[in-house]
DNA sequence: CTTTAAATGCAACCTTGTTGCATTTAAAGT
DNA sequence: ACTTTAAATGCAACAAGGTTGCATTTAAAG
């Protein structure tokens, strides 16, 4: 899929919006769905930004198939305003108040990319 | 407000939905514009959980009014579905690659809260 | 070349959120 | 108490994002 190779290229998480716009030729609803077998596969993942426009970005190499956990941060530049992963910044262990269990952890971190500064 | 008052009350973040049910005999607009300024007013902070869903919740103590800077972590429990602050759980510091400049966090936790296990 | 299934497109619909305008409510001035 | 003014509310309309059902095309298998 032409989809997969423009979310690999860019290397970084793109809108529904923007890939409408790169792909003006396919429907909507097509990419919609195109998108959805590609979460459900585990070969891209969800990225909802602090503005609350939801991008996707394709797995890399430590995203487990099974649990299709994303055990990384994520990075959005308030200059050039792109979401993308920082795969090899980890999620850190977080000590909870006693009684709450923890299965999984969302990290959105805000300010200028490297690019940009 | 009642709305502020029913925010404080439950201890946890609601969304314009919940609150569009408490509120019936409101207009939704209303309920728009009053969140909407008590967010500007450093009063409430927004939190948009892994699911896309906007929720309220009121800042307490530590929440400075200037920056507005929620510097505590987001829990989401995957059984009752509740979104809430963990006031004391604050964020950890990160380590980002050289040239990446952070200017905010927002961490969002899923698991199992305190009542729930 | 036919049959069958998968992929695409279209129409319609729902939710969430915003904006403009009219109306009501309430506060302030004389 | 009555008028004037501003703030708060409600209504209509609209736009973006997303989903579902159905018809049609594409392509794979027999």
């Amino acid at each position: 899929m032409k989809v997969l190779e423009e979310l690999t290229g860019t290397g970084q998480a793109l809108s529904h919006t923007e890939l409408e716009a790169t792909f003006s030729k396919v429907d909507r609803i097509t990419l919609y769905r195109v998108l959805k077998d590609f979460e459900e596969a585990g070969i891209v993942h969800k990225i909802i930004g602090p503005d609350g426009v939801t991008r996707f970005a394709v797995c890399r190499h430590n995203c487990p198939d099974e649990t299709h956990t994303e055990d990384h941060v994520h990075f959005n530049c308030t200059n050039c305003h792109k979401v993308f992963c920082l795969e090899h910044t980890h999620n850190p262990d977080l000590r909870l108040p006693t009684g709450f269990k923890v299965s999984g952890i969302q990290i959105l971190v805000q300010g200028i990319c490297k690019h940009c500064s």
